[in-house]
RNA sequence: CGGGGCGUGGCGCAGUCUGGUAGCGCACCAGCUUCGGGAGCUGGGAGUCGGCCGUUCGAAUCGGCUCGCCCCGACCA
């Protein structure tokens, strides 16, 4: 490609709403251009990225047997009400109705679509395994889109299907698209891990996440350093440590806090610390109000909580609700006479004595306050985030803590939506049988974004070869001057034939503004032809990721791209 | 949805308090000089000051309403 024939509008300044590099480089690079809140364009350079995402993840798909399809993106509502998802989704799922007032949503995901697609015509055990995939445009209506490409409410994505037997053919589907998905993010050029993950919205049982190592990302990884150990943090376990408090139990006493809510408050004026105090957390949930109970200096984890509790719906009660069930404000319930709810206890507050509660009483507290002898709770679990300190549940050493960035996401389904939508098949003996699903998504701009977070320096992006815009950047310094243009034209005719994926900078601007559009677009090769060799019929060859400018004779510089071309592109196939 | 902020040429901003000629830098166009890390000079094009209503002789500026965007929080893959 010749630049003078392209579009790709870069930017000098940093465009004041770009928060992360990933979104600061693709604006001014001339990659993205945002049409309203969580909307991008991708201009031509920026979309060639997508492409070359779309065609690994196509190829790696491909590999495993899973088949191509193209789904609608406006889907209608009587399929999201038979999996009971019109109600549960939420606000993300943008509805709208058609000039018949018929209601439809823009498609956030699609297992309503595909389960609808192979009810009817997937109907023998001899047809399975099946795994269907496609890459496009989802919309979620995020409560709020921000970081460019990484938070966006349109994005691309790649969401796979499969259909399987029995529970042993799902685990083969799911461990081919786990392993399907390494290769993929390996091609990519990025460094990922698989954590544990919680299902959410999408549901199931057993779930993976890709995670991209990045400190813009929005989730938190805990990792164990010795076993490998590797969770999201909505999911993490840890080792309790056993506690035996030895203290002989203390007379239970209220004691006058005035107008003190919150632990540090409460802890500070009492003199403890925050561990020893409990706090007790009123939650609404589908089947009435639960009260949980955990150490003062942890956070609750909703997902680990509704799941002990088997419920779908756990969030913070209204302050009225609290006012109402404790008898005191927010910040004074405790477990000692509280009436009406389930009262459900950390792990980690087993065998702990004389804690401090809540009195259910405005401006009091109890202290020493004695599990057994002065209260008792109705289940006890994990219902807590890890912390930084903790252990690993498996071989007791401390976890680490990082940030990362979910570029794709594996969950094995089992028969929820078959059951719920009745898609059956017959198996051996003619019993009808509801599928085994698995689904699997990759989120295509959110990963091109991830990219970068991961690959880039001052100037701008070091793309991995393997989804750069172009693989070599021809850049003669002077266009003016006729010797160099032909040797850039020679040079570009050459390279193009070699297959290498050049843009030659023919515009008529001056060598810095040359070299700045290459290192912010960041290809990964640059070839220079300027005053200083050209005498010498040498050209310089440089890597975007390094230092060191190589002098070599024109006639070799084919040879010289094409060979870092492909050393370059070792590094990341496998 | 709660809190905060911002809408002035393609981008980044000043001007708004104290009403009266709409300005700066970058980008864009032309010419000349320059030419290896975002050149200099000269000339030029481009703005319903987010929108509507109001106050006023007169509104980017004051008032009301409204739309959009950004940040923090709640929430979420």
């Amino acid at each position: 490609m010749r630049l003078t024939r392209y579009y790709m509008p870069t930017l000098r300044e940093k465009p004041a709403e770009a928060e992360i590099f990933s979104h600061q480089f693709m604006l001014r690079g001339g990659m993205i251009r945002k049409l309203a809140s969580g909307i991008y364009s991708f201009l031509p350079l920026g979309y060639r990225v997508i492409r070359k995402v779309e065609g690994i993840v196509r190829e790696e798909m491909n590999a495993k047997g899973a088949l191509e399809v193209f789904l609608p993106v406006v889907q209608p509502a009587e399929l999201w009400r038979e999996t009971g998802r019109w109600d549960r989704f939420g606000k993300e799922l943008l509805r709208f109705k058609d000039r018949g007032e018929r209601e439809f949503c823009l498609g956030p995901t699609h297992e309503e679509v595909i389960t609808d697609l192979v009810r009817n015509e997937l109907r023998s055990y001899r047809q399975l395994p099946l795994n269907l995939y496609q890459i496009h445009i989802k919309f979620r209506d995020e409560i709020r889109p921000r970081f460019g490409l990484m938070r966006a409410r349109e994005f691309i994505m790649k969401d796979a299907y499969s259909f399987d037997a029995d529970e042993e053919g799902l685990n083969r589907s799911y461990q081919d698209m786990y392993d399907a998905y390494s290769q993929i993010f390996r091609r990519c050029g990025l460094r990922f891990t698989a954590v544990e993950a919680e299902t959410g919205a999408i549901g199931g049982d057993v779930s993976h996440e890709f995670m991209v190592w990045a400190e813009a990302g929005e989730d938190v990884i805990v990792r164990c350093p010795q076993c490998g150990y590797t969770a999201n943090i909505e999911k993490a376990t840890f080792r309790p440590l056993l506690k035996d408090d030895q203290d002989q139990e203390g007379p239970l006493e209220k004691i006058h806090t005035p107008r003190m809510r919150t632990v540090e408050e409460v802890t500070g004026f009492i003199g403890v610390s925050p561990s020893r105090l409990v706090k007790t957390l009123i939650y609404q949930t589908e089947v009435g109000f639960v009260a949980l109970m955990i150490p003062g200096d942890r956070e609750v984890n909703e997902a680990k909580a509704a799941r002990l509790l088997g419920v779908s719906e756990l969030r913070l009660a209204a302050f009225d609700d609290v006012e109402e069930i404790s008898g005191a404000p927010v910040g004074f319930a405790g477990p000692i006479g509280l009436k009406g709810v389930r009262l459900v206890a950390d792990r980690t507050l087993e065998g702990m004595k004389n804690v401090v509660v809540g009195a259910n009483e405005e401006d009091y507290h109890y202290v020493n306050a004695n599990p057994g002898r002065d209260f008792s709770w109705d289940m006890v679990g994990d219902i807590v985030k890890a912390k930084p300190g903790d252990l690993c549940s498996l071989c007791g050493v401390p976890l680490e803590f990082s940030r990362g960035i979910e570029v794709g996401h594996v969950f094995k389904l089992g028969t929820k939506y078959s059951e719920a939508m009745g898609a059956f098949f017959l198996d051996r003996d003619g019993v009808e049988r509801p599928f085994f699903m698995g689904c699997y998504g990759i989120g295509v701009t959110r990963t091109a974004a991830a990219a970068i977070e991961q690959h880039h320096d001052e100037r701008g992006i070091i793309w991995p070869i393997s989804i750069a815009p172009f693989e070599c950047y021809l850049l003669p310094t002077n266009w003016g001057r006729s010797d160099i243009k032909e040797v850039a034209e020679a040079l570009y005719r050459e390279l193009l034939e070699r297959g290498v994926d050049v843009l030659l900078d023919d515009r008529e601007e001056r060598a810095g503004v040359k070299f700045n559009d290459a290192d912010l677009i960041g290809v990964p090769l640059r070839v220079t032809i300027g005053e200083r060799g050209i005498r010498k019929g040498m050209c310089e060859l440089k890597l975007r990721r390094g230092k060191d400018v190589r002098e070599v004779p024109i006639r070799d510089a084919i040879g010289e791209v094409v060979s870092a071309k492909e050393a370059l592109f070792k590094e990341v196939e496998c």
